[in-house]
DNA sequence: GCCAACGTTGGC
DNA sequence: GCCAACGTTGGC
């Protein structure tokens, strides 16, 4: 480890995602708090296929949606995928994350969407999907703008 | 609170 | 296997 910095933004696998909460369900906050969780209550195929191919330290943005509707930190992967304890079919898996670090200003949907470089952003082009990939260039360009 | 988008379910 | 009905998500 050279500086903070490059263990901030740098994913070994060159994957980069963004997961998306309520905050009144599960805030930043109290994962800054908890200092660890497991991504629980993701139901569908295609969120659950992203969180598949996560790979143990992948970094992922952490998006309040709803009420805040902003990327609010950046957190990292520490256990790959498997079976939903919160699940009683088998079918669905959460992955274990911790807290990287809090943007020093959110950065709002409204401002991702007047963002030229960001306009084919999965989080506006698929909005529903809760779990998300990014390039290196969305998210280096994301976590700039809330520094 | 409304509504658009979209995923899921179930009848045929 | 199609498609209408329905439920959920999430932005506005």
């Amino acid at each position: 480890m050279t500086s903070n910095q490059t263990q901030t933004v740098i994913s070994p696998s060159g994957q980069y995602w963004l997961m998306k909460s309520e905050p009144e369900a599960y805030s930043w906050q109290r994962l800054l708090s908890e200092g660890k969780t497991f991504w629980e209550g993701v139901r569908n195929y295609q969120a659950r296929n992203n969180l598949k191919q996560m790979q143990v330290d992948d970094l992922a943005l952490f998006y309040h949606s709803v009420s805040e509707k902003a990327v609010v930190g950046v957190c990292k992967v520490t256990q790959t995928a498997y079976p939903d304890p919160t699940d009683d079919t088998g079918k669905w898996v959460v992955v274990d994350v911790v807290p990287v670090e809090t943007l020093a200003v959110p950065v709002t949907l409204a401002t991702i969407k007047a963002t030229e470089a960001l306009a084919a952003i999965a989080l506006v082009r698929q909005s529903r999907l809760s779990v998300v990939p990014l390039t290196l260039a969305e998210f280096e360009l994301i976590l700039s703008m809330g520094s």
